[in-house]
DNA sequence: CTAAATTTGTAATGATCGCTATATAAATGA
DNA sequence: TCATTTATATAGCGATCATTACAAATTTAG
């Protein structure tokens, strides 16, 4: 019984562009934090009245909750880097490379977006951000179990550490040559890891 | 000409234990984080009101700096283990695993106080978290410049990052032995790094 | 042309934010 | 004793927080 957005309906029609509106929301997000951006700056960076934001996206969590969708599925071309065939070490070494490339990417918008949010002190915002921390979790582990089920668990919680150890760098101002030290060192332990006995 | 508490000066004497109100607001900032908790809430688990509060410390971000300061001594006894003869690589692995320890001792105090207030939204509060930040990772350094001076930098960000990524996995809510699962894979690229020659 | 439906802008809600003006209480120095 | 100094508690400051009443505006359905 939920109202789903319908292309066309009876009454007076949205003024402004709701996936346009969703990018401002998700640079601010970026910018600035959950906690760190108003709903009066979003609405006015989305140019849109407050009232008009709850009516289109509920309230700010669940627009945060929709920012975060978003963000995840479009930020780490993680389908492409960790395909079924794809050689584990490899594979996972250019994920940590590419997103240190990407963290660092954009000055004002620095970090993941995502792992940032999974650490905020709201428990909302930080509840809806860790259900897509642990899906990146899942994703990885499911990929490194087709070669190495036992390790899968380990190496999956290693990779999300480093990338929320990338993203805490990033934030604090490190350079893509820094991260990019930080990831390659960080792989030798996945060489470690995946390619001796144990 | 900036005033320093005197042991005894003339008028009414303070009413409280600056150290024990000190431990209250360690607890708080370290549970719910800088922007996570108010100075109402302050005041009163440290048994003063607001006035007092700003009396004796001049304000919330300078508050919070102390308790960094305190943190940041005690915490984690670095000096102990990246003493001056230590092997570097056993050195090093232990700090992890002693951090992966310690950022779960208390499930109510997850993570590491200096990491997290580091990445806060509030730039006042995460400026004053990231010179310690900056101050561990130049302590790292120079132990490991004594053995491999080219190589310190990168491995002091490298430790630095994995123990911000080790602070938001408990956070998380992850247990001890997922943290210290972690911090032994990410010793192997210790081991990795220094021990062959590069 | 009217009624129903939906979005709009204006303006304000109560709550909480960090912080402080004010007056009183309690200590010391003269 | 009495002025000086510091800490105390009460109470409230303006600003901002997320959220919403409300009425005018704009659409489609009948």
């Amino acid at each position: 019984m939920v109202d789903k957005e319908k292309s066309k309906g009876r009454g007076r029609p949205r003024a402004f562009d709701r996936d346009r509106a969703l990018d401002q929301a998700q640079a601010l997000f970026h910018a600035q934090g959950y906690e760190g951006i108003g709903v009066a700056a979003l609405a006015q960076a989305m140019g849109v009245n407050p009232p008009s934001l709850y009516a289109a996206f509920g309230s700010k969590a669940q627009l945060f909750e929709e920012v975060l969708e978003r963000y995840a599925r479009s930020a780490l071309p993680v389908d492409t880097l960790l395909a079924e065939g794809a050689e584990p070490v490899a594979a996972l070494t250019a994920l940590l490379r590419v997103a240190a490339a990407i963290y660092t990417a954009d000055p004002q918008a620095p970090g993941c977006l995502v792992l940032e949010g999974a650490r905020g002190a709201d428990p909302d915002a930080a509840l809806r951000a860790r259900v897509w921390r642990e899906a990146s979790a899942a994703r990885i582990a499911a990929f490194v179990a087709h070669t190495h089920a036992g390790k899968a668990a380990t190496v999956a919680d290693y990779m999300v550490s480093i990338m929320s150890g990338l993203s805490a760098d990033a934030r604090a101002g490190h350079d893509v040559a820094r991260l990019t030290a930080v990831a390659d060192m960080a792989a030798l332990a996945l060489q470690e890891m995946l390619t001796k006995a144990g």
